[in-house]
DNA sequence: AACTGGCTTGTAAGCGCTTACATCACGCCA
DNA sequence: TGGCGTGATGTAAGCGCTTACAAGCCAGTT
């Protein structure tokens, strides 16, 4: 069996050096047309498909980058991150995922593997982590993003959204609908920002609007927990009108144990979610919740961090979000 | 600014020869162990982390398998290709994930992208692919599997369940309600073999029961599109008392339009789907579709892919299928 | 005391590619 | 006609790591 075909073999069948079937390949203008015909000729008779560890170790570079996800089990980064890859794609840069699982110890593993890997670059999730991580990137020499939150003050640029405000502004309205006893199902807070984020959203609406603040239940993302989170909610906040929601899927099981239980949703209690999921427009009643624009934003990220590796200056970009005011939430007068 | 320390540096900060250091960090028993404390506590002070591409190319080998799925922006292959990837990760091999958007070019050129990467084996979806994929596979002995579908006489092993006997079997199941009338929703069948082989089940059992082939609808796969797909089948064949679907997520899409259009699911119609998302219980009606096993796949696809690469003889392997039989299918009689 | 076998460690040859630098062949100008 | 600039190509030195093989060391044997 013959091995696979390298460098070597092409420049011996073409009748020429290594060096000029590199620069065909890689800047065909430094190579006379005749020559280059003839390599390509080899090239495509050999079968022959360029080693890229052996050209990362020689180039130093990779046209590649990283990026760090907590979870591919659910949809919230997925819309985001195929946008990002798009824009990669069309500057012939390749992404590498990696999932964390929600793990720091695990990201920060993650984060090393993709730098080990030789990525030219790498995109992070919110702020939250592990400094070490920072540090290591930044010994290393890796330009990083930051998504899915904004801070302009951050060690890196970021490219998101204010998941403060953004919250805030979804509890106002909702509170200007008349609801005053409001009940929170978040995902774990702790080393997540943007859960956090969320939740304090809610909370400076609340003292904003001179109510006390809001019973939080934390859990773990899935519909299911959603459900079991309204349950205990329930056992909390018996007469909460309002359950604010941190995401859009914690929403939906949050719905559909509410209406188990034989409430009406919104008439009997409004519940919202954050995201805009596809799904969110889908289920009965419409989720009232936040658009993220999720596609821009992946795009963006996309270029400011090729911005990065081409040493350009990179700002931090807040982008908008905007209500989406479906039937899950109503006046609890409603309800009467 | 200083470079990323190499193992050299290690081996000089240590005392001791390269060898010696990649010795201890590959087979920490062929090393006594004060040196092993020595080389550590070195790896420690410089952060010394090994160049992946560089062990890569020394080794041959990269302790990474590759997977090319057709998409990641929907939960069909979430589930099965994390429980993939657990196996893979405590055997400490890495994965690499390429989507194909569902495109065949794309799809070779990112099984190429993988090889050149280095990857030790490859997952592929379905059998459906240009042939040369697999021949280039072949020439550069790289081991390939493929899962979602389960094809003893195929080219690579595979492992996967028999899409056309399951989707049979629902449809048995169905026209045993008595149902006569059916339409079907597909994915587009070409070059999609899974999908091919869910509308070659329904036809069978039409067949078997004495039936005239179903009108079948295709579409992109969404829940939208699988909205737009129901109103076609409508004007088709309006007077279906069943749809099956050739997957969860554009059943949901043709529950939410039937509803819509103000039919009663399942009194005024019957709607089937195909994977048991976790979302298909969730809906109202609870779908009715085709449990796929897809975390014991994906464990079941890791375990013989390494077992390929340790040259291991392994057969293709074929998992169970079950019905769930839920709300959103009923007896026609019932919407008399 | 010489020898043997078993360990640990060092030496050095690559792995396949990129790229700085050297070379070479032209064609042009004075 | 000789010198020179220009552009195409070749030469060869790594990139950072693994690993076959050699070397050295230290019992345990005879």
């Amino acid at each position: 069996m013959s091995r696979t075909p390298t460098l070597e073999d092409v420049a011996t069948a073409a009748g020429v050096s290594t060096a000029t079937v590199s620069r065909c390949l890689n800047s065909p203008d430094k190579v006379v047309e005749g020559t280059r015909r003839k390599v390509m000729e080899a090239v495509n008779a050999l079968g022959y498909a360029p080693n890229f560890n052996a050209r990362a170790l020689a180039a130093k570079r990779t046209s590649t980058i990283g990026a760090v996800i907590p979870t591919m089990e659910n949809a919230v980064f997925a819309e985001g991150i195929q946008a990002f890859q798009s824009v990669l794609q069309a500057q012939d840069f390749m992404l590498l995922i990696a999932s964390s699982g929600y793990d720091p110890d695990v990201e920060a593993e993650a984060a090393r593997t993709l730098a080990a890997r030789g990525a030219d670059g790498i995109l992070l999730i919110g702020f939250d982590r592990n400094p070490e991580v920072y540090d290591f990137l930044d010994t290393q020499g890796i330009p990083a993003l930051v998504s899915w939150a904004y801070d302009p003050t951050g060690k890196v640029p970021s490219v998101g959204f204010d998941n403060v405000a953004a919250m805030k502004s979804l509890a106002q309205h909702a509170l200007a609908l008349g609801h005053r006893r409001v009940g929170v199902i978040s995902a774990f807070q702790s080393g997540n920002d943007r859960a956090r984020g969320r939740v304090a959203g809610v909370q400076a609406a609340l003292s904003d609007a001179g109510l006390p603040p809001a019973v939080v239940v934390e859990t773990a993302y899935g519909m299911k927990e959603g459900a079991d989170a309204f349950r205990r909610l329930r056992t909390e906040v018996p007469d909460a009108t309002l359950v604010i929601c941190g995401n859009d899927v914690l929403a939906m099981g949050a719905i559909r144990q509410a209406q188990s239980l034989g409430l009406n949703v919104p008439n009997d209690i409004s519940i919202t979610g954050f995201d805009d999921l596809g799904l969110a427009q889908w289920i009965d009643p419409a989720l009232t919740t936040v658009r993220v624009p999720h596609r821009a934003m992946g795009e963006a990220a996309a270029h400011a961090l090729l911005a990065q590796l081409a040493k350009e200056p990179v700002e931090s970009r807040l982008l908008p979000t905007e209500l989406r005011i479906r039937g899950s939430l109503a006046s609890p007068a409603n309800g009467r």
